[in-house]
DNA sequence: TAGATTGTTAATCGATTAACAATC
DNA sequence: TAGATTGTTAATCGATTAACAATC
């Protein structure tokens, strides 16, 4: 029975699933199991049914999932053929990294412009990704759309620049600023890339084990 | 009452709480209630009391907290006064971002040194780091004592990486491939920054609001 | 003292796990 | 058909929230 109110919980399973399935096709596995994926991701079958029940149903009696169908089932769920616009805010090291080496295009992302205040970098390209002064940032939004944003700028204008962008109407952030963004739109969403929680929770659990 | 298994959603909370206490005190605030930090934060007073008496007696009946020290309390729970030595595996793109901006620092980490194969970076150094050939790691990690890897090399390698790593008594892995390691020892903690899962989640939100 | 706010116990809520009839 | 495995309902477990006596 497909759910109305699906948990974060759910939501964040998703992409590992995906993740999974995808391995596995490329392995030519064609049939699993809620029982065999789930012991090659350490995750009960029933958890596994259950969360594949909020969006459908997806296996069969007896067989049980045809890997293939799954992954793809779970890659629409997820968006990945919705071919979302992204431009990115803000070209320094970690900006640069991000496209010379994340893969966009592998989960449905196509980024068409990159901002900076850099004289330095305005004008070139990276990775065939061209790079304007963010003077530029009103007029190129309202003549493009734009899915999402990628925010690698500096903590000090976290969210005076994101203020700015969800003027212009933007409602996806990926926050890699260590800075929690909010808006009073509930239909903004952000999605925060934090570094700096990530390793103090390893640092924890290091110390205490 | 302080607690013997914190959960795994508490310790997850504690980097923000640091966060926003840190914040706090920049601001010049001298005590808050967890009434007040929660309104800031998002967060039931009730739930922030709970997650404090995890690990002691913060807080003062008719005053609340005393931002810095509470905020040097949660320092010291998450280690950040420990001294942490770190090296990092792989020095690309993403590798070479971290090193320059990312404040190990800020954290209680120290960054002695960075290993790659690429004849062109081997040798450098990078924001003070030097750059070692990996073929040195085996002779390297037995001479000096490393808490944490960072993981930022390809997908290919990482598991064997992993392997290589955790067979000279590595226990903490910061990962940055878009891959789940796993091991046998319980006493190793893998850390994962999975940016593809993290885009995925953004995406199914955008797409389902 | 009176008001405020803690730490903790009890109640509620939600998520995970177990069980099982349906059926391929 | 018999065995396997699903989707779903019920039971359990754990986490969040509410309530309140203790006390600064």
């Amino acid at each position: 029975m497909k759910k109305e109110n699906i948990s974060d919980a759910v939501i964040r399973r998703l992409p590992r699933y995906y993740r999974q399935l995808t391995d596995l096709c490329s392995r030519g596995v064609i049939r699993i199991s809620s029982h065999s994926l789930g012991q090659e991701m350490n995750i009960t079958a029933s958890q596994i049914r259950q969360d594949f029940s909020c969006f459908g149903e997806f296996g069969q009696q007896g067989y049980g999932y045809n890997v293939e169908e799954l992954r793809s089932e779970i890659g629409h769920i997820l968006g990945v053929d919705n071919d979302h616009h992204l431009v990115m805010i803000g070209v320094g090291n970690l900006g640069h990294a991000l496209l010379q080496g994340f893969l966009f295009s592998q989960t449905g992302f196509t980024v068409d412009a990159a901002f900076d205040v850099s004289p330095a970098v305005i004008g070139t390209t990276v990775n065939g990704v061209p790079i304007y002064s963010l003077n530029d940032l009103e007029t190129y939004i309202q003549e493009h759309s734009v899915d999402v944003v990628v925010l690698t700028i500096p903590q000090s204008v976290a969210q005076d620049t994101a203020n700015r962008l969800m003027n212009l109407g933007i409602k996806g952030f990926w926050n890699f600023t260590n800075v929690e963004l909010s808006s009073s739109d509930p239909d903004v969403k952000f999605e925060n890339i934090h570094f700096a929680d990530s390793l103090l929770t390893l640092s924890y659990r290091i110390a205490n084990r």
